[in-house]
RNA sequence: UCCUCGAUAGCUCAAUGGCAGAGCAUCCGGCUGUUAACCGGAGGGUUGUAGGUUCGAGUCCUACUCGGGGAGCCA
């Protein structure tokens, strides 16, 4: 039995306590205890969440948790909270806690620290259903006057200053937790298909592609740069094991100030020796597919909590609409839509592509002149590469780009000329292609934008705990 | 880097070129079933910065600073 009271247990004076007066000078109250009866283990109230708290229906339960609103009368009070798995109304009546602690919680501010024990029951009147008739109640901590997240609105700017305390509100709580589920579940697909997690490094020595902007840092006395993929690595890793992906964080110096860009998120990257293109779109739909599953059956309270209706996902059932991109242009330019052979898409032509679509879409067969250097050419049509993207529906835009590797030693040393690449860079690179090189592909998926789709959200910062944009690096 | 929009109380926002306001939050008081509870009261401002036009500027003009989202780039 945890003793979360110990030596912490301390009889306040009650003049000090429950009056508001205290409150002026919060500094004061900083590493008490305060609170009502001193509730030691042996009380019969059962350890719960609100999560759980329908199984102790009828009976005594205690809930740690927070603040997180009240509402109250002379005689009744109506305490809302949240534990982290969910919210629940705690009721406490001045005839049941006594004048003292009753006054006490009546003054408490949003996000104190509490304990409580009451008995579980169903009523109606209560958000959730469920609420607690409080028995007893411990202030572990009385929160300052001036937390400065309200139940009314706010602006993007504060609540991004705020971010620390903002992500206690219910619905990025909803967001975090459906962020933890695509990353559990794509983990489960990856592992059970066979594939072995590999972690790529931070911290290299060059541009992986050679075309973004990376961050730099020192590096004893030469320059590192922040990854921005792990995919070259990934090559290597797959002659050693067959099937893997590695799974972090990337970096993307770029001034892009949109809500589709963060300058740090997070990618899974599967790659496998001998798999061809066409078995790299059945993995990449497999694995969405199957993502979106795990999201519907195992996160609908939170897509509740963020609007989501799960029917959007429910639809999200291979087969995936597939595009060449031959055909994308030619119908972009029936729209109206300035575009020729030739030309990469923007964002435009790829919101208007995906609108094509409840499903996310496969456009493949892009111009080679457009792509990676390391991008394998149609055996039929050298233009055009053996690659594709894959378009969320509603505008969240890319959300994995993959190709065939190329795999022959001559023709990756042509392309490295051809984009004018520091040949001595890929000596690595280019020895995989020199021992038991094999046919390869791989793809690399933005977790940020698979949650702002899951949780049909408007910008891809709420998407990750504590964002990074251009111009943002705090909290 | 370019385009575009914006900046007024702690927060969200009003204010025809003419006394700078409301809701929420905070503080005081009231209320035994509230649902972003409600009712009454109080405190809270160098209107982003600097200059200009005007009898008079939150409002009009110029520059700058900071920010929003769009382009480019990409996940």
């Amino acid at each position: 039995m945890t003793r979360w009271i110990t030596s912490a247990t301390i009889d306040i004076d009650s003049d000090v306590l429950g009056r508001k007066a205290t409150l002026r000078a919060p500094e004061a109250l900083r590493g008490t205890w305060l609170g009502g009866k001193d509730m030691s283990e042996q009380t019969e109230a059962r350890d719960t969440t609100v999560s759980a708290v329908s199984e102790l229906d009828g009976k005594l339960a205690r809930l740690k948790g927070w603040l997180y609103n009240k509402r109250s009368s002379g005689k009744i009070l109506f305490m809302i909270i949240r534990d982290g798995t969910g919210v629940i109304q705690c009721v406490a009546t001045k005839n049941e806690m006594g004048e003292e602690l009753f006054r006490r919680l009546d003054g408490l501010h949003q996000e104190s620290s509490l304990i409580v024990e009451g008995l579980v029951h169903k009523d109606h009147r209560a958000p959730g259903g469920y609420e607690i008739q409080v028995k007893e109640c411990r202030v572990v901590s009385e929160a300052w006057p001036d937390y400065p997240i309200t139940l009314k609105e706010h602006g993007p700017e504060f609540l991004l200053d705020q971010r620390h305390l903002w992500i206690r509100t219910p619905t990025q709580r909803a967001i975090l937790a459906v962020r933890a589920e695509v990353m559990r579940s794509i983990r489960e697909f990856l592992d059970n298909d066979g594939f072995v997690e590999v972690s790529a490094p931070i911290l290299t020595p060059s541009a992986c592609e050679g075309t973004s902007t990376l961050f730099s840092t020192p590096y004893f006395g030469e320059k590192a740069y922040l990854s921005q993929s792990g995919q070259l690595y990934n090559e290597a890793t797959i002659m050693a094991l067959g099937k893997v992906y590695c799974f972090g964080p990337t970096f993307r110096a770029e001034k892009s100030k949109t809500r589709r860009h963060l300058t740090e998120f997070w990618m899974v990257e599967p790659e496998a020796a001998f798999m061809t293109f066409e078995e790299l779109l059945d993995l990449e739909e497999r694995m969405v597919t199957f993502v979106v599953r795990r999201v519907i059956d195992r996160c609908s309270k939170e897509l509740e909590q963020v609007g989501r209706d799960p029917k959007d996902l429910e639809r999200i059932v291979p087969p995936f609409p597939r595009m060449t991109y031959d055909d994308a242009v030619k119908l972009l330019q029936e729209n109206g839509i300035d575009i020729q052979w030739g030309d990469d898409f923007g964002s435009p032509h790829e919101t208007f592509l995906a609108s094509q679509s409840d499903k996310p879409v496969f456009v493949t067969g892009y111009p080679t002149k457009v792509k990676a250097f390391y991008m394998e050419p149609d055996p039929e049509r050298p233009e055009i590469v053996l690659a594709s993207d894959l378009l969320a529906p509603e505008g969240y835009g890319e959300i994995i780009g993959g190709s065939q590797r190329i795999h022959d030693y001559d023709l990756l040393v042509q392309r490295i000329k051809e984009h004018n690449l520091p040949m001595e860079a890929y000596d690595w690179y280019l020895d995989l292609r020199k021992f038991g090189t094999v046919p390869h592909s791989g793809f690399g998926l933005g977790i940020e934008r698979f949650v702002a789709w899951m949780c049909h959200l408007d910008h891809l910062r709420e998407a990750s705990p504590f964002p990074r944009m251009i111009t943002r690096m705090r909290p």
